[in-house]
DNA sequence: CATGAATGAGTCTTCATTCAT
DNA sequence: AATGAATGAAGACTCATTCAT
């Protein structure tokens, strides 16, 4: 009995999803660990259930991966909104994929062990390499940046932001390497 | 054995470090694992002596680290030699660093959970980041490339090698993102 | 649901048991595994009607094994109608009980562990004694078998048929233990 | 630590893999439980230690079997000493292989369940084969017996032992088994 | 009555680490 | 110094059983 004196059970029922995956995204973050006991515990439900909910451990941590992306994704057009396309962009990768990254190394590690390697960047990265596509859009369309590069490209030099060291001083380290591509993306002057 | 030639015993026993090092080598690229009893085994020595040898985890995925890595920066000075600088740096990027880090990502991961994060990538990149250093010098020095570009902020944008698809076109990705970095990293016409 | 054709719940549910005795017999034979959850995903109910059938998990054990057991004993007056008693015995042993016992091992396993030991001797065998019993009946008054047997200690002798080995020449060798046993049922010559 | 106060490890390493087996005979006996965790509590190891001796299951529960069945063979010469043919098979069969079936039923089952199928008759049951073998020369060069009898058959017979009742007058039902058999299996009078 | 989600004890198995020899 | 047996904590997973709906 792990819900306390009154026996909710069913009650609580409609929340375990959420519950289990909150507590895997913890885990995950915390530690880069996915124990499905831990992660029952964490949750205050029992390992079955965590299995019940998730047969295949692929599965959760991909329900944890989107739950956590859903954000990265939905800022963009606020974004836009209120800023240059350039701006847009800095911002995005400085304030929100830089910190996303720093904090979520835990995430693509699991995601890469979890799968076979190919499913994942298909399915998992999917969203990201969207938000990164409408920026690029917005900067194309405004004539900021070259027409010719496609978002993975892009995306792979972004990873970067998972190097980044949160103890030390990563908002400049992530302003340098967003200036770095920014220059390789721009229509180059002169040219 | 104080008779005949040299007690075999010693020769082994001075190489049981290499033998280790190397057992774990090959764990790790064949299948991430690296189970101490495992690399014992295939090293053909004790636990006892793994231990010996390697008090800590983390050093023995460090010399692993090391081992690998050291050709990747043994090889700079002979690309410089025959090549342009530009030429050079797109060579080794496309053809020694992607390898690299597209079949050793479970080195990587090893790294970054057998230590407490900040102390790696001060030790383990080291070398790596001189080889970019290097390059990046025998560039400014040439003309082609900024002069005030830190070689950690470009490592981080080679970061993205590792989310290359070995099963894919990977060489052409490589040399895309190796473009785009190239376009980042020059000294910009008409700047 | 008061209109039209009769509710076809109703009759699902009055088939329930049947249903849930032909799911676990499957199980039984395909894997000699009975997990109740598999039981009811097999026979399509919940396992909360699983145990209402059944609550405890000898009397599905039992259910299972008298339905198997059913055709075996159905057999037998035919075969005595057709046959002299003797023929019937050996035909009734080789081609029905040897057939049987080789193919439901796992019933006789599954029935001894369901049970503390000696319910199921008395339970489950009985009606298969009751065959035996026929049949030596039958060859009592043919005077071909001592009228001095019991049905127990026969069948114990025939219980050698659960080590048939499915895979190989199992005919023949039911026949073997079957005359075997014959020689030792008969009137015995000279005596 | 098992062990009590003083700390034995190496001493008792000696004498690890016989208190295993005799650990797994008494859960195997007692219950038709095979469960590692079980084992080596009850011998006072730790799993990992009765992995190492026994990395396959089936290992251990052959090595159980050796042990017990080794008794049942053993005995054989000296009754052939001390009694006739005929005597030393009914007093085998019912005093030795009547006790050992009705006790060790979990073995037959474990035995059975450890292995896919036929490598164990084969290699189990091997040495009580032999044991029948030698009683069955005994008799035919006595005379008693007829020539044309395999042991495979007689053992299959006898297999019926296993469904004693430990807890009801098995001696006489043993018996009787041996009765019905013996009749089987001797030259026939008037033949 | 039927359903099936939830529970959690219990089994299996691996592995880091210690330590007698 | 080297060896490898022993240990036991820890994670994966299954399944009998209960009970809210």
């Amino acid at each position: 009995m792990t819900t306390g004196a009154v026996n909710p059970r069913r009650a609580d029922t409609r929340r375990n999803h959420e519950r289990i995956v909150a507590a895997a995204a913890e885990s995950l973050a915390a530690s880069g660990e996915v124990s499905f006991n831990a992660i029952a515990k964490r949750a205050g439900v029992g390992v079955g259930t965590v299995y019940r909910h998730f047969p295949a451990p692929a599965e959760l941590i991909l329900a944890v991966y989107q739950r956590e992306v859903r954000h990265l994704v939905d800022v963009v057009p606020a974004l836009l909104d209120s800023h240059s396309p350039e701006q847009a962009f800095r911002i995005w990768t400085t304030e929100h994929l830089a910190h996303y990254m720093m904090t979520k190394r835990g995430l693509a590690d699991a995601l890469r062990e979890a799968s076979s390697a190919q499913a994942l960047p298909a399915s998992g990265f999917a969203s990201v390499i969207d938000a990164i596509d409408t920026l690029l859009r917005a900067n194309i369309a405004a004539g900021t940046v070259r027409p010719d590069l496609d978002p993975e490209t892009l995306m792979r030099g972004l990873g970067g932001m998972f190097f980044l060291d949160p103890s030390g001083d990563w908002k400049n380290e992530a302003a340098k390497l967003t200036d770095l591509l920014w220059r390789g993306m721009r229509v180059a002057p002169g040219e």
